[in-house]
DNA sequence: TATTGTTATACTCTATAACTATA
DNA sequence: TATAGTTATAGAGTATAACAATA
């Protein structure tokens, strides 16, 4: 009688992986941020700087705490990105007008216009990603998302 | 006539954020990652080492390539974790019966019984994190992840 | 010549402790 | 006493280059 030889793998069965909603979330999280990588790299933006730009755009005058406790970031690692922004000349920091400690946030000109550019160039991407998906499939896919986390 | 005060912001609107595929996939995936650390590390498990333990469970004799490829991890990060589960006797490299220069990967007895626990917490605290869903819409929101980046 | 597994190493991201100025 | 912003630093995660053994 021979002695069994170790099995080998020739298609490898993820299902029961592929059944977890954080498995499938994290992996989907992963393609659409790739895509994001490669097409807004062209305005030296990666997804926190955006969301961070972004936030400055829709709250003119928000300050760090406030993005901080919304974006999820904790405040020193928050400035070096602020700091980069305003080398940039895309943001300014404004005395608080009722706080003296903070300042409140806001774009400048040129982080105005690009911007402009930057969520057109996010919004369109987002619909090459998910090309796979009918416009009501992606707002329900939102949708459900947003019960996870919101 | 007064210089006009700076404004500031009461409610942060995230709204646009709120509406890119990107980030409501970024935000969840964190939050249930978030329940899964918390929960999993009695297990001393992280999401990649678990999905590597998974993986191994479901295809003895996989291969370190194997994987990579499949979990997007790269070659050289995959070592240490391999020799931290081999160390904790939860899985051996075996020669590989038809190729010299790969190694089989098994579960030890030991890595059998914990991942009969893990994977059972881990499919449990799912429905926790999704407890806002319904099992159809569960169901739903992981076939149109799938569709994301499958 | 190409591939598997490995080492060494660099870079980025995220986390913690402690300080200052103001509330 | 607590909070906003900052500095310095540590740790985890992720990346590239190069090598030995085998295909």
């Amino acid at each position: 009688m021979a002695a069994k030889l170790p099995p080998t793998v020739e298609k490898v069965d993820a299902s029961y992986l592929e059944s977890l909603l954080g498995y499938n979330a994290s992996r989907a999280s992963l393609a659409v941020v790739t895509v994001f990588l490669e097409r807004m790299a062209v305005y030296g933006m990666k997804p926190v700087n955006f969301s961070v730009l972004s936030l400055i755009t829709h709250n003119p005058g928000i300050t760090s705490r406030q993005l901080c406790s919304n974006l999820g970031i904790l405040p020193p690692n928050l400035v070096g990105m602020l700091n980069a922004l305003e080398q940039r000349e895309l943001i300014t920091r404004k005395p608080h007008p009722r706080d003296g400690r903070a300042m409140g946030l806001h774009l400048t000109a040129a982080g105005h216009k690009l911007m402009l550019d930057a969520e057109r160039t996010a919004t369109a991407l987002e619909g090459e990603v998910a090309s796979r998906l009918s416009v009501s499939e992606l707002k329900t896919l939102i949708r459900l998302l947003q019960k996870i986390y919101l």
